[in-house]
DNA sequence: GTCTATAGTAAGATAGAC
DNA sequence: GTCTATCTTACTATAGAC
């Protein structure tokens, strides 16, 4: 089970995988990375130490699959809210870009505790270039939102805009997770998006 | 001397520091910070370990120092570029701020190796958050470069604004010191620049 | 201030029974 | 698939001589 594959649904296997990936949730964002130890993982999970080796192979794996699945959930909110504004006739690439972003903030104050874990680095050897890699994907794909107005042509900016984007939202998803109250990310989160959208008109 | 206390230059504690701090640059650079060994740091600084302990107080704190004096020569070169603009009359604040930060990316050009330790993460607990603080704090002073201008008020943009302007000029620092060969950094650093100038121009 | 040698400790990983 | 027990490795940090 360590090859990528996933235990069939309401098997013991899945259940297992479960309770592994929220204890591990519960703990590495309570004490990081590199202070957790595998054997509080799997305490919490009522698992053992041979389970987590059979599921995630190790320690740095069971970091990153937790990485990949909020990833995943952030991509997934951004991508329907971006859905729905088509569905409601928005056209104005900008427009549906920022929606995606908003999302996207949304999800990062909702699952707080996992922004503020990623945020705060001591991650695996590797996690950060793995995980600049994943948002600059994310982002390139959804850039290409904004190359599909009137005027069609942004070439020269690409590789800054993409970069500029990309750190903006990630960074602004993390400033909005450490809010100590929802209004405070709420507001910020506004201001934040009124300037990804200047920077965005600026392809 | 780990009272943060300098020894006097020309002394042999100096030069024991300065080789600790070259050899750490080397190992750190080469294999990251928790892949490294005290023991590599030492041999190749011609040191020992109670010397680091010395000096430094641990591996961490050596990283820490390692980083401080990176920032401040970050800090000294945007800073000297500033003043050199400004000996040559030009006041507009934004031109300034473009000014600095142009320097500092040269900076992570010249300093790669550090700029993609740094970068990399995987430093010692904590240290992404201090290091963000760092940056914020001198971003923070050099928005206020900013604030300078003819219309006296950007206060509602004060906290947004800083946020991404600091993640972009850090941002854009590690993409530049990334690159493959000069010419394309020296291009990247351009694109980046002229978007830094749009955002800055929102204040 | 600098060094060597050693102690201490902790934790990730594996093997093999069930 | 799951578990327990053990292993083994590696490094930080300290103590104390020079």
């Amino acid at each position: 089970m360590t090859t990528g594959q996933l235990p069939r649904l309401g098997t013991r296997a899945a259940s297992t995988r479960e309770a592994l990936l929220t204890s591990a949730r519960e703990v590495f964002t309570v004490s990081g990375f590199t202070e957790s130890s595998i054997a509080d993982v799997v305490a919490g999970a009522g698992a053992s130490v041979g389970s987590l080796y059979h599921h995630f192979g190790g320690k740095s794996e069971l970091y990153m699959a937790l990485f990949e699945e909020y990833q995943q959930r952030q991509e997934t909110r951004a991508a329907a809210a971006v859905r729905t504004a088509r569905s409601e006739d928005e056209a104005d690439p900008v427009t549906l870009f920022v929606a995606g972003a908003r999302a996207y903030l949304e999800g990062c104050w909702v699952e707080r505790d996992l922004a503020r874990l990623f945020l705060a680095g001591g991650g695996p050897p590797g996690f950060e270039l793995a995980a600049r890699r994943r948002y600059r994907e994310w982002t390139g794909r959804n850039s290409a939102l904004l190359k599909q107005g009137p005027d069609d042509d942004g070439e020269p900016w690409a590789a800054a805009l993409v970069i500029v984007l990309t750190t903006v939202i990630s960074e602004a998803g993390h400033e909005v997770a450490v809010c100590e109250d929802e209004d405070s990310a709420n507001r910020l989160a506004r201001e934040l998006l009124v300037l990804i959208a200047r920077i965005a008109d600026s392809a």
